[in-house]
DNA sequence: GTTCTTACA
DNA sequence: TGTAAGCA
């Protein structure tokens, strides 16, 4: 996961700003995350803490709601993007798995001029 | 002052 | 969905 990955994923802001931000308010939010159509992460003391991920998925939410859907039909339909970017992530993490195994074997060029080359040294 | 939960209009 | 109560 890259920087901008894990700053995006950084959740520090508390209501008031989600609430500026996506012009909904608490008791939307409030109901939202009741409802499993996001999930907020908590400080120590049960404060909702918000990353810019999450006011991006509000936002998302709040546009899905006004054109023609329900509570249940938003909340299944984010259901199955996030098992769709789930299933993209862990191919990607296969993928590389799969590139770092072949160069560190002793079949790679990378690996026969690697520092890492059990082979070369002692 | 802000946020949280619960409950009622 | 808004709002008030009582806490943290």
């Amino acid at each position: 996961m890259d920087q901008e990955q894990l700053q995006a994923d950084l959740a520090i802001l508390p209501i008031g700003t989600a609430i500026k931000l996506t012009g909904l308010t608490a008791r939307q939010i409030r109901y939202y995350e009741a409802n499993d159509l996001i999930s907020i992460a908590r400080s120590d003391s049960n404060q909702r803490l918000f990353s810019l991920n999450n006011l991006q998925r509000l936002m998302q939410i709040k546009r899905l709601l006004n054109d023609e859907h329900h509570l249940d039909q938003v909340r299944q339909l984010l259901a199955k993007m996030d098992v769709d970017h789930l299933e993209h992530h862990e191919n990607r993490v296969r993928r590389n798995l799969k590139d770092e195994v072949w160069l560190a074997s002793p079949f790679s060029r990378a690996s026969a001029n690697s520092r890492q080359n059990p082979f070369l040294h002692s």
